[in-house]
DNA sequence: CCTCTTACCGAAAACGATTAAAAAATATTC
DNA sequence: GAATATTTTTTAATCGTTTTCGGTAAGAGG
């Protein structure tokens, strides 16, 4: 490995002056830059970040968080439109990314710990679980910290806006002239929670009281869970006109069972997703969903996360709100309410 | 941050007692480890990683490179998933993942510079333009490599039996009793070779010739791409039987096309994809596939470069195969020849 | 010719850990 | 109890950088 000395001895000068004069420091003549930086790619020199942290004691590395136990995470398309997302910016302003986990080795160790021991400068936190003593302990550490989809007081986060997601959803089905539409929510998360809110808001704009036996819970992602919701769904007495899915994923077992029954999509009943990820345009029926914002979500808690890290004394903590968009496919008709 | 030196204070020993104790030499009384260890862990001590590997030279952290300039890689789920298995072996192991990239901020850098600069042990590389001068660069430099789904000399590598895969599908197909079965495959890289050899191989071993115009070359993970090629094979004046899809995704462009021209699956046309995620079971009708085993996979390359890094020179270069499976949905019918 | 700026450069001390080699403490033997 | 062997601990150098604080040389001004 060539080191800073290697420089320092061919161009005769010390390595302090080496140092100073790739970091362009002021106080160095013209002419030994030009002659440092000329033998420093002549001599094909790389720093060496974990010198220079020490020294320095910032690493240029953001910890990243995003699975946990339950392993999705990495595999959730939306997830990972955010990690590739956050990547970039990471990047693009010059910090690396590591993955933290709460293993290395045999060695157990906390989050916290793993991020001392990487000595991130600042970490991201997804898809994990928010209620975990672990992740707490991150949160409340002294660790720049940005939290996704998830509101911590004192701590800055970048939040999906779950509120107006299943508002313009459930508003759409509403314009289309639906009256009988189902819900099927996730598990009973801060996220799930924002979209009953805004489902439920939409529906009282309307003056429409919510039948419960339209509201089901289900798990994210899990197409098999979904599918029995679905199917309570339409062994009601009265069965919805359409259904709204936790997920584009889980629509999936939804419209399985669906189609099971005979049912046309969108001819016999209407559906929607939420995520918008690309499948849901490429599938048949195209998908109607709720795009979230992944791309945008990413950069901004990456901007954030760093302004936080640079600028830690006068940063104040923020909550970010990201908008998505309603992308129309063609799984919803007009429905002429007849009953 | 609380280091060596705080605990050899507080304990009253030297700091290479302490670092010892840490470390499990012999030659530490059994006292004086209780000792330090305890105090360790009251004070919340955790290691630092750069000092350490400072001294070592050694990181116990793997660079990933799995992006390219296409920016698919994390987003592909195929990849994703060996994503995900790369991170478990390589935490099990006691190595942190770093994404490898080529640009730092504003600094450009090459992949071999980030690996340095980041003094990676090791850099697993996959998914990307294998025959780019940056990617050559680092794959014939000193740093240790594995590459996934491509074989390159004097270097190790864990490969996906394509040979097998497309084999084993065009098998079925004809077992079925197909005989017009057409190939929409991806573009002519080392992975499609090896598809087109399997392919070849069923149809020889048949005795079966391959009419040139089933063999149609579309874009990998590219629904459109894959919808005009399917387009093309119906247009033909005699459309194929069954058609073998590049991938799992861009199948849904081929099934778009076909649903668009009333034809059902299976019963007008049969239809197999490739790669064997998640989706392609919940999709109707689920799809008969080939299974890629990107858990094994992911395990293998860790497996295998962690071998290279801690027995450098011992460690001969090997090609690891890694089988697939076929699972089969009911994309595909019993088709009596006719013709 | 002396002093004062200004412009460059270098010496040396860190950063937090590891690890030879030396030293000190303890145990063993006669 | 001295000599020797054994166990335990410490000293000090080192990894590759950064950075403070002086130091030197050259030119300016008197």
């Amino acid at each position: 490995m060539v080191t800073i000395k290697d420089i320092s001895k061919k161009c005769g000068v010390s390595p302090a002056t080496v140092s100073k004069a790739l970091n362009g420091y002021d106080d160095i003549s013209e002419e030994t830059i030009r002659l440092v930086r000329q033998t420093a790619s002549e001599l094909n020199y790389t720093p060496n970040a974990a010198a220079r942290l020490l020294k320095t004691s910032t690493s240029h590395n953001i910890g990243v968080l995003f699975v946990d136990d339950t392993m999705s995470g990495l595999t959730h398309e939306y997830f990972s439109y955010i990690l590739n997302s956050v990547k970039e910016e990471a990047e693009k302003n010059g910090y690396d990314i590591t993955f933290i986990s709460q293993t290395l080795g045999k060695r157990k160790m906390s989050f916290l710990q793993h991020c001392l021991y990487r000595n991130c400068d600042g970490v991201v936190i997804a898809s994990v679980n928010f209620a975990s003593r672990a992740v707490h302990e991150l949160i409340t550490s002294d660790v720049p910290v940005i939290t996704i989809d998830y509101a911590y007081d004192n701590v800055s986060s970048v939040i999906s806006d779950n509120v107006e997601g299943a508002y313009e959803l459930a508003n759409y089905l509403l314009d289309k002239g639906h009256r009988r539409i189902a819900f099927i929510h996730g598990e009973l998360t801060s996220v799930t929670n924002k979209r009953l809110v805004g489902f439920n808001r939409a529906m009282k704009e309307r003056g429409l009281s919510v039948d419960p036996d339209y509201l089901i819970e289900a798990r994210y992602h899990d197409a098999d869970s979904v599918r029995k919701a679905t199917a309570r769904l339409m062994d009601l007495p009265v069965p919805p006109t359409a259904i709204m899915f936790p997920d584009d994923i889980s629509y999936l077992g939804g419209q399985a069972e669906l189609q099971q029954r005979g049912l046309r999509i969108p001819d016999d009943i209407s559906v929607c997703g939420y995520d918008g990820i690309n499948l849901a345009g490429l599938i048949q029926p195209p998908l109607t969903t709720w795009h979230q914002d992944a791309d945008r979500i990413g950069k901004e808690s990456v901007r954030k996360l760093i302004e936080t890290i640079e600028h830690r004394s006068t940063c104040a903590a923020e909550q970010i709100m990201v908008s998505g968009q309603l992308v129309s496919g063609s799984s919803v008709r007009e429905w002429d309410e007849k009953m």
